[in-house]
Order: C-alpha cells, then sequence, then structure tokens
DNA sequence: TTTATTAATCGTATATTTGCGATATAAGAT
DNA sequence: ATCTTATATCGCAAATATACGATTAATAAA
C-alpha cells in the first residue's frame, strides 16, 4: 500500500530530495528567476508574470518558502519574497559534493 | 481545474524542473549513489540495498532513465545500469548556470 | 523441455501535487 | 467607518507519484 517510506532513507538523501522537490517545477524556477531579476523583492509583481492564477502563485511561494529557498516578509499590505541565499548556496554546495563524489568514483564506467 | 500547465514555461525553466523531479525521491538519489559506488554496473543489487520492493525499484529505475540520468541495457537474464554522465554533466552545469546567474544579478538582497 | 532466476510491466490502492475560484485577512486610502 | 488593494488560505477537482503484489517475458541452468 502507498505508505511513503522516505524515512527509510538517511537525512542527507531525505534533504537533497526535498531540495530538488522544491525546484521540480517550472513555475518555481521561474519565479526564483523573478526574484533575483529584481533587485527588489517582488510580491504581486509574479502573478503578473506567471501564467498561473494568484492562489496558485501564492502556493508555490508557499512550498519555496517552506523549503527554505526563499524568505517572505510582509511589508504594508502586500508580501516581499527574496531568495534565501544561505540556504540555496548550501544545497547546490551539497548537490555539486554528491556529484564530485560519483563523478571520482566512476571514472572507467562501464557502459 | 488541474490542468497542468507546465508548457507554459521556457524549454529551460522544463528542462530544469524535469532534472529536478528526477531526483526528487530519496531513493533515486540512493540509487545513484549505489550505481557510482560500484564499479561495475548494478542491477538488482539495488533492490537488496534499498528497503523497497523489486517492482518499485524498478520503477525508479525507469524514471530515472526516462530523464536521461542512467542507461540501462540488458546482459543476459538481468540488466545492468550506469550513470548518463554527459546527462548528468549537462544538468549540472545548467544548474549551476542558473545558480551563478542569480548570484551575481543579486548581490545586494533587500531582505 | 522443464525449472529457476531476474527484471519489467500491469493492476490497484493510497498519497501528494497542481490548479483554480471563493473566501478570509490585513493594511492603506477615502 | 468604509472601501480598496494585496495576499494568504480553504475547499474542491483532476492529475501524478508512490508502493506493492501478481503476472509476464526472457534467459540460464537442469
Amino acid at each position: 500500500m502507498a505508505i511513503h517510506k522516505k524515512e527509510a532513507f538517511t537525512r542527507k538523501e531525505q534533504d537533497l530530495a526535498n531540495f530538488a522537490k522544491a525546484m521540480a517545477h517550472p513555475a518555481r524556477i521561474a519565479i526564483l528567476k523573478v526574484l533575483a531579476q529584481r533587485n527588489e523583492c517582488i510580491c504581486g509583481e509574479i502573478v503578473e508574470l506567471l501564467p498561473l492564477a494568484q492562489s496558485t502563485v501564492s502556493q508555490h511561494l508557499k512550498e519555496l518558502k517552506t523549503a527554505g529557498l526563499i524568505t517572505g516578509t510582509i511589508d504594508g499590505p502586500r508580501s516581499c519574497y527574496c531568495i534565501n541565499w544561505k540556504a540555496f548556496e548550501k544545497f547546490n554546495g551539497e548537490f555539486n559534493f554528491l556529484f564530485a563524489n560519483l563523478k571520482v568514483r566512476n571514472e572507467k564506467a562501464c557502459c
């Protein structure tokens, strides 16, 4: 039955998978791009730039926030989102580490 | 209604998202690790190393294969899987590029 | 040829994700 | 106080993903 067994894997594997999951939708990648392109943090402008309803965008923002990739602060009647560079860099580093690790051990691939 | 709008985003965004999705499960990350740790390509040994049923592992392998991250060749009655370094490197590069791109433009974050 | 072994696929149950409209919330404007 | 604007959240429908047992297919061993 469909009990998810994610807990059965190592914490690192789970963390990396969660990070990947946060990036696993073009809308969220687009959001990260928008957040970076503007030097000031954007809120509802994202909605206008994406082909999605406001509530859907809000949901994607929440997922990015939950994953720790962005931060959101309330600024008057609107919300201001920014990329959490610390976390982003950390995950990117882990990802690169995994990749480098794999690469080194496997210089003579068999197929 | 729940029609997925992924087509509404750029190809690069979709590709990156697909790559991320392939990595978005601890089992698949574990599989990649196993494939790399052994210098020879493994098939059913993966099943013994993972806390999952054979059919489930086979499904995860298929997803990694569909995403282009691994290759699978039939070797007698068993299957031999290997990491597709070309594709893996390509995606890793794209990912780093996105990250670097974001980083540069956003040296003075506002929050 | 029969039997075992290995792995893919099918069918199915359940969980999660995606998406939207409607509603709620909260602050600024009037 | 009321109205507007911006955004989060709720409730729902549809699509995907996760997991497994059972079955199939294909080869090796007997």
